[in-house]
DNA sequence: TCCACAAGTCTACAGTCGTATACTTCGTTC
DNA sequence: GAACGAAGTATACGACTGTAGACTTGTGGA
């Protein structure tokens, strides 16, 4: 261990687990392929299946992993609506460039399988954290409407490309989804 | 003229355009190949190219086709909020299996050279309907956000299968929407 | 020192993809 | 009725896909 690990397998899985993230969340499940990904993590493209299995025991886990990245939502339930639309603004912002379970999921989703995976790491990950932080929403339909209106504008943002909602001022976007927003989650209020 | 035509061009091109239309809005631009569009139109695979040039090519006219239907939104201003809502959640019932242009986007978007046909079209077509049906959306976002909305509940509920929303009575999916395109339809009274 | 096992790579296979070229078949018009 | 052009098909090519199997290389412990 004094010089660098040439040989770590644990180093090497959560590298090719990183490249897994940014490729699938940047080209979706069917737009990349493990050789690709591999190339990325600088190793050969079987250690793809030797640590994971397959392609899609790969996107499992980047699900799983990309899911559980608890900064897409506020943690403060009053100004939950607030900092839900200025979180989502910013970072569907043109500049911004990162690496949202939102991009993995609209990029992947017309893939069945990994429709289905998407939906069981959303349902007891995200939605979970919805329900935590606004219990009001729990028993209603409110959480998944929330998390489709930030999917929604995901979509005609970033990977649609809408220039309505890429020229309009960004304070009037803002000021719009908060409103949205505060429809949908009784105990945020308008500050 | 008496019998069947049997080599009619126009309605070859037409049968490949109505099976590239069931085919990209079922599986998406990636995920269905031209020899099987052109299996389910009862014609060779070349055809398509004949027709249409590429691959890429009809996919354009079925974008085109597609958000051209306007039977997506309603048509009075004072219900508008609530026709789209209950056309939403209609459309979008388990047991609906319909040809909506918003799936076609939502399975085609992870293509880089399928979202930028679709954000045409959708610019072109539909957001212009919604401009021509809420004339003060106009010169604000408020128009495309009622498109993100709508897309976002497509996809949680019908590509990727939320149970939340599928499980949940339709009345109550339905308030919850309307309320939503009300505060985005200024226009729109509750009733 | 050397060996056993883990870590990693190479090669190959069977399939699918979009589409270009060459071909055949049909309908129409003189 | 024959021929010309349009409508449609067959074949093939090169690139790419996921992954199985055999192989090599490195490293820690005896």
């Amino acid at each position: 261990m004094s010089s660098a690990h040439r040989r770590d397998a644990a180093a090497t899985r959560a590298a090719i687990l990183r490249a897994g993230v940014e490729a699938f969340t940047r080209y979706g499940f069917d737009g990349v392929g493990v050789r690709e990904i591999a190339q990325a993590a600088g190793v050969s493209a079987m250690l793809v299946n030797r640590y994971f299995g397959s392609k899609e025991g790969l996107f499992a886990e980047v699900a799983e992993v990309s899911m559980t990245d608890r900064t897409v939502l506020g943690d403060d339930p009053a100004t939950l609506a607030r900092d839900i639309a200025a979180a989502l603004v910013r970072r569907t912002s043109p500049a911004a460039d990162n690496l949202s379970p939102f991009l993995l999921m609209l990029r992947s989703a017309a893939n069945p399988r990994a429709a289905e995976i998407l939906r069981e790491n959303i349902e007891r990950h995200v939605e979970a954290h919805v329900y935590e932080v606004a219990p009001d929403t729990r028993g209603t339909d409110r959480a998944a409407v929330v998390l489709a209106v930030i999917a929604g504008f995901w979509l005609l943002r970033k990977v649609i490309g809408s220039s309505a909602l890429n020229g309009t001022d960004e304070k009037t976007l803002e000021t719009t989804l908060r409103q949205l927003f505060e429809t949908l989650i009784p105990s945020a209020t308008t500050g």
